[in-house]
RNA sequence: GGGCGAUUAGCUCAGCGGGAGAGCGCUGCCUUCACACGGCAGAGGUCGCUGGUUCGAACCCAGCAUCGCCCACCA
């Protein structure tokens, strides 16, 4: 293939495809355990099997992919785990809305067998949707280890650990306030409430007294509590106010009547109670409000409940049976207020919770569920954090995580759903209760809940590599090197999984996290589905090519979430374009592979090249993306592109035919991790045989380091561009003739600058230009002479000033004395350089005067 | 009520102790043999405000303002 076969544009939409073909069919994704490697493991967060992958998930799939791939390069045997989770409740959910939409059923006119199946089916079909879009990313996966953690074995793996945290004592069972989506018709954990400030009312309730003792301190003949929640009254048990409430040390012991259920319940005090709020009197409902349950229990009362599972109240609410909460609601205001007994309704700001994964508002509610204690799984993981024996970027979040953790609560594993993992409970005929993977025989039934879909991704970085049995993948591959995730779900899932890897394994699961940024709709909010905001990544890749927008969201992350914009793809297209047209040169360029002696330029070149392979690699390595991005983009397009192309096409030496294409394949290397499909389709244009993902990642040369030809060639291209300013400026054209003081590279100088280099200018008239410390003259015609005087004088007007500023900073005795060497000596050098070209400038002036 | 973070060029964002940066957008010139998804040259910023530390602060400290996010059982 030549030059002139190629387009001009590098068309990502006839090279993909094929070039993922080609990579799974020579198994270059493949890792195994082996004895002459070190491992390299990342498992994948597991998109949950609801649907498409979003934005997060094409940031974090271009995040892993990199660092996989140059882990693949640099020599390990490197594995990224590819997997899918159930989602037990968003899957549940997005399966019973369609049920609902498509056939107007329940999941109850199904019922549960059937129910399951069609679970099954639909996280089918989203599962292979999944895998197609991140073969369409480019994700170097080992398709081989693909894992479900519906698959038969991660089951038992789920099944056991239960077991075994039961056994141990870990998991019980207990009958408390739980927060209850009445839509799920199941509890969920503190952490899948979402709480909203909302405008609400505070009602005044009224009780009125019945203990025949007349009138209370303040003459009424009821005691007042506030409540946002007046169908809880209902199931009120107690009134309580603070021991120390002098207003109301008579009311102490007095009976009122809870009106429409006709129920007597006595005053009491409990410390709990704040004589600021409200009148000072509050209602105590135990089933239905966590404080209160406490309180109830304190007293000893039995709770009464007033709500059915499905957010209707009961038969104990009396009257208002059968009505949905919120009618109730409105029911025993309007009543209240026909009988006398609703008391002041103010306008109220608090926080209602909301189910995350259906938004109804959550109700809590006295019910049994499972819970595993967390305070002794969270001690081995704070210490883990504390010893930073894992890293995490940015390091703030480990200090967060151990916060969390050392706060923790215990977690409600148990949900009241039937796509999950059915807890492995069996209750006997004689009451028996047993925790077991199977049925312990004839008689038990099992627990029909099913599990918390977060504990079994608390197992993950294990469970898929074959935990419980103890496999070689497991002793090679644990702990991963690093898990990479939003920040959203650190205490959902990631400091679960490194109290459950130490738990399990006696070993943290990964040896660094890191957090990356959420990525937000281009008005900077949440995308949502809702809000119709969201950009579906398979978009992106159809319209700019996978490589660039994974390279346009490398470059717009960092530990700040960033709005989204267009602009990054178009960014990392045209920076691909720019490669593919280097790639056009480079392969029209010569190629003499031998190599010869190599001028300044190229020796520039190399020594550059070699500083931002250490910079670039140093930044990946601590996830410093956007950083890494901007140094490679930096050094392939305005280093070399800009430059040593140039210097290629107009001032080559012997050497560069060489140093040009070994400079272009490191740079292919380089970005390789990042860009895989464009630069492996331009190393084959190049003619290489191998393929780029199992080529060697360049690595720095100290040898090849060249502070002299740095030094020497960004004088050059200063003066080169010092020229070209001045050409812009003055107008004007053609080879000029020119004299340069002060060391350049005058063969690059001369040909890039278009100057004629002579020992002595001809004639009188010359513009004097500055590029830095040299100084550069050019011969003037007489019309630009006038003009030249203007330019010197303020020329001369600021270098004046910079030699002000520094003889300023230098008569300061302190900072003389107390400044770094360096930085002093800088000074200097800047002052006695100025000074210098201060007086080539007035020489020149008063020549033209 | 606590905690964390942000506030830098018109826009989106880097920089986090020694003379303000990128991409896009804008202006001028260039359809010359890698590339107009381009080249060359430019314009554009008292780095949220007020104090402090320092020889020196966009960068460190304190306070304030605005905007986010997380955590918390005040009815």
């Amino acid at each position: 293939m030549n030059e002139a076969e190629l387009p001009k544009t590098y068309d990502h939409r006839a090279v993909e495809g094929r070039i993922y073909a080609e990579w799974e069919r020579r198994g270059a994704f493949e890792a195994d355990p082996s004895h002459d490697k070190d491992p390299y493991c990342i498992v994948i967060p597991p998109p949950n099997v609801t649907g498409a992958l979003h934005m997060g998930h094409a940031l974090n799939g271009a995040i892993q992919d990199t660092l996989v791939r140059r882990a693949r390069m640099k020599g390990y045997e490197a594995l990224w785990l590819p997997g899918v989770d159930h989602a037990s409740i968003a899957l549940q959910n997005v399966v019973e809305r369609k049920l609902v939409r498509e056939e107007g059923k329940t999941r109850w006119d199904l019922g549960r067998e059937e129910f399951v199946e069609r679970c099954r089916v639909f996280a089918e079909e989203s599962r292979s949707q999944i895998l197609g879009q991140l073969k369409r990313l480019g994700a170097s996966v080992d398709w081989r280890r693909l894992r479900y953690t519906m698959d038969e074995a991660y089951i038992d793996s789920v099944l056991g650990a239960f077991v075994e945290l039961y056994e141990r004592g870990l998991i019980y069972r207990g009958y408390r306030i739980t927060n209850w989506c009445p839509r799920d018709r199941s509890a969920i954990s503190e952490l899948e409430v979402n709480y909203e400030e909302t405008n609400g009312k505070l009602y005044g309730l009224r009780y009125p007294f019945v203990d025949g003792k007349g009138p209370g301190p303040d003459g009424n003949d009821f005691a007042q509590a506030f409540s946002t929640r007046p169908e809880t009254m209902l199931g009120d048990v107690a009134l309580v106010v603070n021991p120390d409430d002098e207003r109301y040390a008579d009311l102490v012991g007095r009976r009122v009547m809870v009106p429409f259920v006709e129920r007597e319940i006595e005053v009491f005090t409990d410390e709990y109670v704040d004589p600021s709020f409200g009148t000072g009197v509050l209602k105590v409902t135990p089933a239905h409000d966590p404080n209160d349950f406490e309180i109830g229990a304190r007293l000893g009362l039995e709770p009464v409940n007033v709500l059915n599972p499905d957010g209707t109240m009961n038969q104990a609410a009396g009257p208002f049976e059968g009505m949905k909460r919120e009618e109730a609601r409105a029911a025993v205001v309007e009543r209240l207020g026909e009988v006398g007994l609703l008391g002041e309704v103010r306008d109220y700001r608090y926080r209602v919770g909301h189910c995350d994964r259906c938004g109804t508002v959550i109700e809590p509610w006295l019910t049994e569920q499972w819970w595993v204690s967390m305070r002794e799984l969270a001690e081995p993981a704070i210490r883990a954090l504390e010893k930073k024996e894992i890293i995490v970027y940015p390091d703030s979040w480990r200090r967060e995580t151990i916060r969390w953790l050392e706060n923790i609560h215990d977690w409600n594993v148990s949900r009241q759903l039937w796509w999950g993992h059915r807890i492995p409970v069996w209750y006997g005929p004689e009451g028996e209760v047993v925790a077991s993977m199977e049925s312990p025989g004839e008689g038990y039934e099992q627990d029909p809940d099913v599990l918390d879909t977060w504990f079994s991704s608390a197992l993950w970085p294990f469970a898929t590599l074959g935990w419980p049995e103890e496999t070689e993948d497991l002793a090679y591959f644990y702990p991963t090197s690093l898990l990479s995730t939003a920040r959203e779900i650190m205490y959902l899932w990631v400091a679960r999984m490194i109290m459950m890897g130490l738990r399990f394994r006696g070993e943290i699961p990964f040896e660094k996290v890191n957090v990356h940024s959420i990525v937000l709709a281009e008005d900077g909010t949440k995308m949502s589905k809702s809000k119709g905001n969201t950009i579906d990544p398979l978009d992106l890749f159809d319209e700019y090519g996978a490589d660039a927008v994974r390279f346009g969201l490398l470059y717009q992350s960092s530990t700040q979430d960033f709005a989204y914009s267009y602009e990054r793809a178009e960014l990392g297209r045209s920076f691909v374009t720019k490669l593919w047209n280097a790639t056009r040169f480079v392969l029209a360029y010569t190629r003499v592979e031998e190599v010869r002696e190599a001028s300044p330029s190229d020796r520039w070149i190399l020594s550059e090249l070699n500083r931002t392979i250490s910079e670039y690699d140093r930044l990946l390595e601590e996830c410093e993306f956007s950083e890494a991005m901007r140094v490679i983009y930096g050094f392939a397009w305005n280093q070399f592109a800009d430059w040593y192309i140039e210097i290629a096409k107009a001032a080559p030496s012997p050497a560069t035919p060489h140093v040009l294409r070994e400079v272009f394949f490191a740079i292919l290397k380089l970005l390789h991790p990042v860009m895989p499909f464009a630069t492996e389709e331009m190393a084959h244009v190049l003619g290489e045989d191998e393929l780029l993902v199992r080529r060697r990642f360049p690595e720095p040369d100290r040898s090849l380091e060249d502070r002299e030809a740095e030094v020497l060639l960004d004088r050059t291209k200063r003066a080169v561009s010092t020229v070209r300013s001045f050409r812009a400026e003055s107008k004007v054209e053609g080879t000029l003739e020119g004299r340069v003081s002060g060391e350049v590279d005058l063969e690059v100088f001369s040909a890039l600058a278009g100057v004629r280099p002579v020992e002595a200018l001809d004639g009188s008239a010359k513009a004097t230009l500055l590029a830095g410390d040299a100084v550069v003259e050019i011969s003037l015609t007489d019309e630009l002479r006038r003009g030249e005087i203007e330019r010197l004088r303020k020329e001369i007007s600021r270098v004046e000033g910079e030699v002000a500023r520094a003889r300023g900073k230098l008569s300061n005795e302190k900072f003389v004395e107390r400044a770094p060497v360096e930085v002093v000596s800088g000074e200097r050098e800047k002052l006695s350089a100025n000074t210098r070209v201060l007086e080539t400038l007035n020489r020149r002036l008063e020549e033209y005067l």
